[in-house]
DNA sequence: ATAATAATTGCATTCGAAGTCATTCTTATG
DNA sequence: CATAAGAATGACTTCGAATGCAATTATTAT
């Protein structure tokens, strides 16, 4: 069904019936009342395809994540969706996992046309940003930004947030922490680390012990098995993830039989829902998803339609959700 | 840059770029290397678009996905697709979360050409099978099937992974169960629901008290909390999903004061991450998501190159993980 | 009633790639 | 060396909607 043969069954011209589906166009009330009649009968539904190729303009947005699945990454792509949608704009999915398949990915996005990029993994160097420059397409990092901020981002500020909960620690008098932080090669983790360490070092603590995990529960109780064999333990363990802190918690009272928050205190990031379940209750600071994936969604539509807009960066403070897995450090045994 | 411009930078017409890139097409050596070289210079990648209008054929499959996030969502929609992407075709996304908004997100769908369609919500009724049937768009559901099997549809097996945790739970000399149904208008809510009783059945338990929640944690919690003030307490819970178990756990074991499993054993279904953690240790039924989002994936593709295949129900059965949960059923006080 | 103006309408073209068909250039064969 | 068979090429058309422009009709003012 086309624009054609509703045309012929209405009896006007395929233009007509064009400008009735273009809002703002004047067509009379009697033309419009026929062609919606022919098209009511014949289901015809204006192509997409065709509007996009004549305007060039998709009205896609390509969103690109990683499918080892950060936690809260259902929840960030269900409301990015939501918000493209309410800009009237179409989200295509592109998955990237390895970094050799970048350039395949990044040709399949140029080829889609699409009007703009929203990037939620990490595997995103520079050179893929000169790409989409070239070709005038926007592109909007979440949770990630470049050395030389020549891209819009949108950022959790993880040293506020690792500020309150060290905050809290040190308030606890706490002394002795463990950072318990992501995989090396994941931004977010090492944002969250350096915002740790630099948290910690105004309150005058430096030289904190770091173990890395991998974000996951099983990773989180092995690295702190392995470390609790060889060290001293912490009063306090800082953790760059809420899975990693459950897991650090199921290890503290399972395999050191120590209590949590008596014995160590533990505080996670990210605010998953089970934190708040009744077994671990855990201190967190939770992303605001939704502002931040609005603020995505804004900036690159203006990125859209006015490109001379020159970069910018938006950090989104977390915000601090007390559980029960912090108390009073215990006294120093020496 | 359109092949017309590698056309001429090449010295070629424009048929000979288009052929260049159109696999098993007779082009010279000299041609092919010509074009390229142009094609590189110029940063030329065929534009889809204009691809998908003369090819009649997008390449693109519409999911469909609810926004008030189920929680193996992710892990199907990232696997979901990582197989599209593999049979070379892209994922539009759009969400449908209100039954008033199905004849626009439809109307969106026909618009854009999909070459098929994964649905993975609830609002989903016949007519808008019928919709798509209409413009020979090949539907699959996911985990839901229609009363008339008149369309494709992958589900897990529901009946059967109940009948394997009730016959456990038989196993244990359990005689008084509790089902803690989830939301009455999903689908796969009610499959549970009608596979808990019919695998009770099959032992001989009629009227099993029933108590629904809405999937989440804190609704587990609160109906078990209003069933136990007016109710004897069951020996067993059978869960529809494991978070609503998790939360079960939880009340059980901070409100009611008791054990599990030694004073109630609790089963769920789905085999989430969290349902391993140490402080639940679950006994549960997972979904074989990998399988069944590949055969969805298949199953479409299939439509999609022989649109008269008729309809296909395929069900996966579910794979019992044995945690910890249940135990065998107090002596009964009566 | 008529001129002047405004509102509609249709024709023809455009977007970019792909395929048909007729033509030209290779290559192999007798 | 001639010629048939095959490969390669380009001109032209197609997909379906949008739009500039010119032509037509409707409306308003005089």
């Amino acid at each position: 069904m086309t624009s054609y043969d509703v045309a012929h069954a209405a009896g006007v011209s395929q233009s007509a019936v064009s400008r009735v589906y273009r809002p703002g166009v004047s067509v009379s009330k009697k033309t419009r009342e026929k062609v919606l009649k022919a098209a009511e009968e014949l289901g015809y539904k204006p192509n997409a395809i065709a509007r996009m190729l004549i305007n060039q303009s998709t009205g896609m947005i390509a969103v690109i994540i990683s499918s080892r699945a950060n936690v809260n990454f259902p929840e960030v792509l269900a409301q990015l969706n939501k918000h493209i949608a309410e800009k009237n704009k179409r989200v295509l999915l592109f998955t990237l996992d390895d970094a050799d398949q970048l350039e395949t990915v990044i040709e399949q996005i140029l080829a889609y046309q699409v009007d703009g990029v929203v990037a939620l993994t990490a595997h995103f160097e520079p050179d893929s940003v000169t790409q989409f420059a070239k070709h005038n397409i926007p592109v909007v990092l979440y949770n990630r930004e470049l050395p030389d901020h020549s891209v819009s981002s949108v950022c959790c500020n993880h040293d506020q947030g690792l500020r309150l909960l060290v905050d809290i620690l040190v308030n606890h008098h706490h002394q002795h922490f463990l950072i318990m932080a992501g995989p090396k090669n994941s931004d977010v983790a090492r944002a969250r680390l350096s915002g740790a360490r630099n948290a910690l070092l105004a309150h005058g603590f430096t030289d904190t012990n770091v173990v890395y995990g991998d974000y996951s529960y099983d990773s989180a109780r092995e690295c702190l098995r392995a470390y609790a064999g060889k060290n001293a333990l912490p009063t306090a363990i800082i953790c760059s993830n809420d899975t990693m802190a459950i897991g650090a918690i199921d290890e503290i009272r399972e395999n050191l039989n120590l209590r949590v928050p008596e014995d160590i205190s533990v505080v996670g990031f990210d605010g998953i829902s089970a934190s708040a379940w009744h077994s671990y209750q855990l201190t967190t600071v939770s992303q605001p998803t939704y502002f931040m994936t609005k603020a995505a969604v804004e900036t690159l539509v203006n990125l859209i339609e006015s490109p001379d807009v020159p970069p910018e960066t938006r950090y989104w403070p977390g915000k601090l959700i007390e559980g029960n897995s912090v108390a009073t450090a215990p006294r120093d045994n020496e």
